[in-house]
DNA sequence: CGTATCTCAGGTGAACTGATATGG
DNA sequence: CCCATATCAGTTAACCTGAGATAC
């Protein structure tokens, strides 16, 4: 068979090769994995709702919440209520979230710079751009396995 | 301070995304990652002991245990004392093991061809080697936590 | 009414730490 | 004695499902 390109599987390998070393720069930091994600992803995009943010992030909106009530109490993000969308609460990193990204940033830096010190400067923005196009075909997956046809008019 | 280069935060975007449709095909053949990853590496690698696998798959020896555990319970694996060493065991796929790999191929193919449908080939072969740099590199790590605050960019 | 957000509450799987026995 | 393996037991971290209220 061995049809197979075991991508799936060296991408999980390296997840799991690089969440302890990073996990233990992010804990000294007093934060977690997803805590980090977020406060990156609003630094750059800031105004996202968190549901938006937990789609981007592939988690379910519950889970992205509790992340986003960590950094609000720790006063990294802050947000407010979209003045179109009574419901809706737009976040935005603070400054204290910004300084505590910028404190982090030479620890994260090592843990990256290990893990890649085989590929050059050139392997690596390759490597991004290949991990960004499978991020984005993620997003929009094409039909796949179990997926039948769900019946629209099912009521 | 030299910012880091986001390619840990990509790595585990990827790893989320493609974590559930993952999930999806090898629930529906009665595993989980783990046992299906443990599986393939011992198509590879027969003969490996569970505290090696465990090594090579940034797991702890009691975590690998027990996915293990599971994969003999069905039969997909078995293991021989190591006359050599009394107390290893070591590891085989048995031909049960092989066809359930067989089986989940296509599907698994499926998923992974969806997620790298923008890559060419070429740009696939290249990934892998990028994300097999990665895992060696972690393998064997010369950073710690302590070195990367006292050393790093501070100097 | 259907869709989407936010929130509270409970649940699961996959990793962890600790401790013990045994063998080289 | 020291180190590695294997195994039993309890624990944590991260993501999940379910249910309910509100807004468009």
């Amino acid at each position: 068979m061995e049809s197979d390109r075991g991508l799936i599987y060296l991408i999980k390998q390296v997840e799991l090769g690089v969440r302890r070393p990073f996990m233990d720069v992010v804990n000294v930091h007093g934060m977690n994995f997803a805590q980090y994600t977020a406060l990156t992803v609003l630094l750059r995009l800031p105004g996202l709702t968190s549901s938006e943010l937990a789609r981007r992030s592939f988690v379910r909106a519950q889970t992205m919440a509790e992340t986003i009530t960590v950094l609000i109490e720790g006063g990294l993000v802050r947000r407010e209520r979209d003045p179109d969308h009574g419901r809706q609460m737009l976040l935005y990193i603070t400054d204290a979230g910004i300084a505590r990204i910028g404190a982090m940033a030479d620890d994260v830096r090592a843990v990256e710079d290990d893990m890649l010190r085989d590929l050059s400067d050139e392997d690596v923005d390759r490597f991004r751009s290949y991990l960004r196009s499978c991020r984005n075909a993620l997003r929009s997956p094409t039909v796949t396995i179990g997926e039948a046809a769900e019946g629209v008019g099912k009521a």
